[in-house]
Order: structure tokens, then C-alpha cells, then sequence
DNA sequence: ACGGGACATCGATATCCGTCAATATAGATA
DNA sequence: TATCTATATTGACGGATATCGATGTCCCGT
């Protein structure tokens, strides 16, 4: 099987990013975990997700918190997802995104911890 | 962009993402500089910059640093400056950048300690 | 099996972004 | 003043991205 890793987990421990001089490898591991935060929809989406009971939220209540459409969220919840930022469990017709706390600590531990 | 936190907010061990939902303000406030960083070559010279001695580095360190055109360089160090997240110095024909502190906290503050 | 609801995917469009070559600006030096 | 050097700005081009309506897929209840 073809191992394949979410950004989230190539961006893995870094040194913070004051110390010394990020590799190229280490920024090119980090910045897509960064783009996939760098909207205000996703952040929010993202904080939704992450702060709610259970550890988890319905797509259909992330529907509700946006005037935006639902393509437009399920969207914005693929990126998420492909970052590794979230996981994604279905449960009967409903989806269920949880946060994964290793990738928020990876870039915790960018900005130094 | 100040990202007011309560000393509960700060001491706690969980990120304030994960602490209650961002509100759209806050997330719009945050998003660029999250932005801003969300590039492989802006968080190399992000990074240069921070982690040079005495705080700063010149552009013409910096320019050397990538294979890049001297202009990509200038829009990116624009990026970060417009974002807050360095200062300029122009010092004779020289330009030094600084980190600005205050903006990697306030990112810090967002994903936690 | 059928119909409906929840979510994902597709295709299109308008805007944004990274990059470069060319040019402009501003300070140092002769 | 003329010129050289360091950096910024401009203009253009190709590729990414946010959004939507339409459609597909999967699961449940009847």
C-alpha cells in the first residue's frame, strides 16, 4: 500500500520558527497546513469543530453557521481533511468531523511552545 | 488581531481554537496572518529573519538565500510587512527586516501554549 | 423497491496569487 | 552631475482558489 501523508503528519516536530532557519523541506511540510487555515470560513469551521461537545460536529451544523452553500462548506471540509486537520467518520446518512489534535500541535510547535 | 484572551484562556492547556468557536470578527482578524505565512518561501524568509542574529537581516542575505528573482523577494518580505509581521528599517541603501514579536504571539495564542 | 434527505463531486466562472522581466527610485560615490 | 548599487514597483502571464448550481451517491424509512 502506498504510503501517503496528510500534511499534518510530514509537518511532524519542528523547531520553532525563531531558533534557527526553517529547511526548505520543513517549510514546504508546514505551509500547506497554514494555506488550508489561511481562510476565515475554515477558521471558523475549524474552531466550530474543535470546541465542540464531544470533540466533534455534524456537517449539517456547520451548514447552519454559514450563509454560504453546502458545496461551499463540504468544500472548505475537504481541504480541512486532505491537510489532516480533521477526520471524517459517517455515521448512518450523517457525517461527523473531529479535530486531530497532532497536527494543531504541530503548529504549535512552529510558533514555538 | 489583538486576540483578547482571559488569564483562564492563557492558562489553559488546550488551544483557544478548541476552547469555544472563533467568531467571524476574530477569524477575519487572524486568517491573514495566517495567510501571509501560508507559503513555503514566505515562512523560509519569515524564519531567516527571526532566527537571524541581532534580530534582523538584510534583504540582500535574504535575496541570496533562494533562487528567486530579487523582485519575488521584495513582493514576499511586502506580504509579511503589510501583515504585520515585520518591520522595515532602511538603513543608507541597505533594508533590514525585523519579526515582530506581538503578531507570532498572537498566532501562538491562537493554536495554545 | 421506492422516495427523500444528507453529503460529496462536477463543471463553470470570477478573482486571487506567485513569478518574472523591465523599469523606477533612492542613496552612495566619484 | 553622472553613475553605480540596492531595493521597490509595474505589468503581464499561468496556475490556483472560492463560490455556486446541477448532479451523483449513499443510507434510511416506508
Amino acid at each position: 500500500m502506498t504510503l501517503l501523508l496528510t500534511p499534518a503528519e510530514t509537518a511532524a516536530c519542528c523547531s520553532p520558527l525563531a531558533t534557527e532557519p526553517l529547511t526548505t523541506e520543513q517549510a514546504e511540510n508546514v505551509a500547506p497546513l497554514l494555506k488550508a487555515l489561511a481562510d476565515p470560513v475554515r477558521l471558523r469551521l475549524m474552531s466550530l469543530v474543535a470546541s465542540h461537545e464531544g470533540g466533534e460536529a455534524c456537517v449539517c451544523e456547520l451548514n447552519d453557521a454559514f450563509e454560504l452553500s453546502q458545496p461551499t462548506i463540504s468544500h472548505h471540509m475537504k481541504v480541512l481533511h486532505d491537510a489532516g486537520l480533521v477526520d471524517r467518520d459517517k455515521r448512518g446518512v450523517w457525517v461527523y468531523y473531529r479535530a486531530r489534535p497532532e497536527a494543531l500541535a504541530s503548529l504549535g510547535a512552529l510558533v514555538g511552545c
